[in-house]
DNA sequence: CCTTTATGTCAATGTCACTTGACTTTTTCA
DNA sequence: TGAAAAAGTCAAGTGACATTGACATAAAGG
C-alpha cells in the first residue's frame, strides 16, 4: 500500500525522528513504513492522519 | 478502536458470514472486529470502506 | 576534511491480525 | 416447540506490525 508520508514529511522539515517521536513510534518503523516494508496499523494510520491534519485517505492510496 | 460495523452491517441485512465473503477474511475476523477483540489491518479497513461506499473516518471512531 | 545528523537495513524478540476447526449459546421462523 | 441459521468464543498456528540495538552509508555543515 503506497503513501505520500516521505512527501507530507519533507513538506514540514520533520526528519524520520521527528515524525516518530510525534508519532510515539521507532525511527525504524516511521522508516519502514515509507519504504513500504508494511503498513502501519489502523490506530497508527489514525495518528498519522492527525499529526499531518489530513484523513487516511489522503495519505494512504489504495492502488497497489 | 470503536466502529459501526454491526449497524452498517445490519442496515444492509448481511450476516457476518455475508459480510466475511465480501471481505474475503473469516466470519471469525468480522465478529472479532466487530465484538472490539481487535481493530483491522489498514488493508483490511480500506476494504471495509469501500464495500460500505463510506470512508474509513465514517466506519472507524478515533475515540478509545 | 571531519564530525554530526539522517537514512537504510539487519537480527532478535514480542505482540497483534488473521486463519481453520470446533463448540456453545442466541436468534429466527416454519 | 424445535430445527436451522446466526452469533460468540476458544485454541493453536502463521505471518505481519513494531520494538531495541547495532551497524553501514549518505548527506550536511562546521
Amino acid at each position: 500500500m503506497n503513501n505520500r508520508l516521505k512527501i507530507l514529511r519533507a513538506e514540514r522539515g520533520w526528519s524520520q525522528q521527528d515524525l516518530a517521536e510525534r508519532l510515539e513510534v521507532s525511527r525504524q518503523s516511521v522508516n519502514a513504513i515509507e519504504t513500504g516494508r508494511y503498513d502501519p496499523s489502523l490506530p497508527l494510520a489514525f495518528r498519522i492522519a492527525d499529526v499531518f491534519g489530513m484523513t487516511i485517505e489522503d495519505i494512504f492510496l489504495r492502488g497497489e
